[in-house]
RNA sequence: GGAGACGUCGCAUAGUCCGGCCGAGUGCACCACCCUGCUAAGGUGGAGUCCCCGCAAGGGGACCGAGGGUUCAAAUCCCUCCGUCUCCGCCA
């Protein structure tokens, strides 16, 4: 959710990022006029309410004889408070939809325009070279027998695998590896539900765009996460957190759940879109000031991750159009998948601002006695599984084989090349 | 799954039966000041969150797990939901 003060105060600054994002500046007009009438009807409800609570004393002071004269009277405030607090509820409703509907603000800096309009910030290793032609990650992981797509469809259906031996051993490794690292950086492990209620899932911002991709137990009205991000925004979701000793920074590990709706035919190959995976996640509450060093933080643990898997990549910085609503900005690390002979996001961070924390009403205290504000939320993958895609093509040696890399060996008992058997 | 108890301002509690004098008492913790030679204690005062009006000073509204209802008026009465605890049963 926006600023109301920034729409009240600034209504240009928030059309000027619609641009930017390829979106209708007429929705901010819509919201204004929503919160002006929002707010008259506060205004006239209270004045009603107001002369009820005093009348209201004096009926329960008065004497029997003139009590049936004031009951007369109050009668007939009582329902236009009733009528006035009515009033109010519909204009909040609509004008909370009204300032929902408009996405975040985009950080000074990020390119406009759609998915195509991105920019590459940095590009860091050298792309793998092959004698012939490389294998494709399902080729190998079948012939090495750490993974069975077959099996998983059979059970599960399509999009559905099974990771077995080391390929098993090399997902978890990954997560070690990733976790090994948020710790010693001061992130506190947490492994979330991953079922949650409509309103964390709404909260999160998950219900609007992304609807489609969730899915949903009607029995229990529960949703299955697509990332530990619900529940992490959602964990202090309606308090008022300390800061005051620097970012409060989560990481969690659990399994994602993607309906895929809408990706028919895409990626159908392997294990790079596929309906339940593992992934961990680091999350960030900061002060608003230090959200943007935070930020590029972030991304520089997920730099450290790629480069210790000996994977190439590049960094680029999100075009304003391909950022989700809660996003200000986003830095996405494609690692290069040899198959493809091209980039594919391994990772993703978020620069969420106030936006996300507003929804959610997680504020802090910048200093003692002063007033709470909203903090800063941020987000970025640290592993998932997707990562084995470019680990074993980037690894795979002309024998088939794939070797592990050094960083990964200690959480695999000091295996250092998958073989076929 | 069955039976019951409970959910109040950071924590602990009072208030709920008998609706208005309760946005709400008390203790602890907290902040400021005072007092005491130190430790401990004592005294006085202050403190919640959100929203609306206002340049401000200030004024007003809402919030007693959540949402509805009854009533001129609800922490208090009624309903639904959520959560916690205890007992019984069942079982990975």
């Amino acid at each position: 959710m926006i600023d109301p003060q920034l729409l009240r105060d600034n209504p240009d600054a928030i059309k000027a990022s619609l641009r930017t994002r390829g979106a209708d500046e007429a929705l901010v007009d819509a919201a204004l006029h929503a919160d002006t009438a929002r707010r008259d009807a506060i205004t006239a409800f209270e004045r009603l309410r107001s002369e009820q609570n005093v009348i209201g004393k004096d009926v329960a002071k008065a004497s029997d004889a003139e009590k049936d004269a004031l009951l007369a009277t109050v009668k007939e405030l009582s329902q236009r408070v009733k009528d006035a607090s009515a009033t109010v509820s519909e204009a909040e409703e609509l004008a909370s939809k009204a300032l929902g509907a408009l996405p975040n603000l985009v950080l000074e800096g990020v390119p406009a325009g759609g998915e195509e309009n991105f920019v590459t910030l940095r590009e860091v290793g050298s792309i793998p070279t092959f004698p012939g032609e490389p294998q494709d990650h399902l080729e190998l992981g079948e012939k090495l027998d750490i993974l069975d797509m077959e099996r998983g469809a059979k059970v599960s259906g399509s999009r559905f695998y099974f990771l077995k031996g080391a390929g098993a051993l090399m997902e978890m490794a990954l997560m070690n590896l990733g976790m090994k690292l948020a710790v010693d950086n001061g992130f506190i492990p947490l492994i979330p539900p991953t079922l949650v209620k409509p309103e964390v899932m709404q909260g999160t911002g998950f219900l609007g765009e992304h609807a489609a991709e969730v899915y949903h137990l009607g029995e229990d009205d529960l949703y299955l996460t697509g990332t530990s991000e619900v529940a992490l925004a959602g964990y202090h979701s309606d308090e008022i957190i300390d800061l005051t000793a620097g970012p409060l920074r989560y990481v969690g590990l659990s399994t994602c759940y993607r309906r895929e709706a809408g990706s028919y035919g895409k990626d159908t190959r392997g294990i790079i879109r596929v309906h339940q995976f593992q992934k961990l996640e680091m999350f960030s509450y900061v002060d608003p000031a230090d959200a943007a060093a935070e930020h590029e933080r972030l991304v520089s643990w997920q730099e450290q991750m790629l480069q210790s898997l000996g994977l190439a990549y590049r960094v680029i910085d999100v075009a304003a159009g391909d950022l989700g609503s809660s996003a200000a900005r986003k830095y996405d690390v494609e690692a290069w998948v040899p198959s493809q002979s091209a980039y594919r996001e391994l990772t993703s961070t978020s620069n969420c601002t106030t936006f996300q924390s507003r929804r959610l009403n997680v504020r802090h205290r910048p200093e003692k006695g002063a007033s709470t504000e909203p903090v800063a939320t941020l987000n970025g993958t640290l592993a998932t599984t997707r990562w084995l895609v470019a680990l074993w093509e980037t690894h795979q040696q002309p024998d088939g084989s794939v070797r592990i890399p050094e960083a990964l060996q200690p959480y695999m008992g000091g295996l250092s090349v998958i073989s076929a058997s």
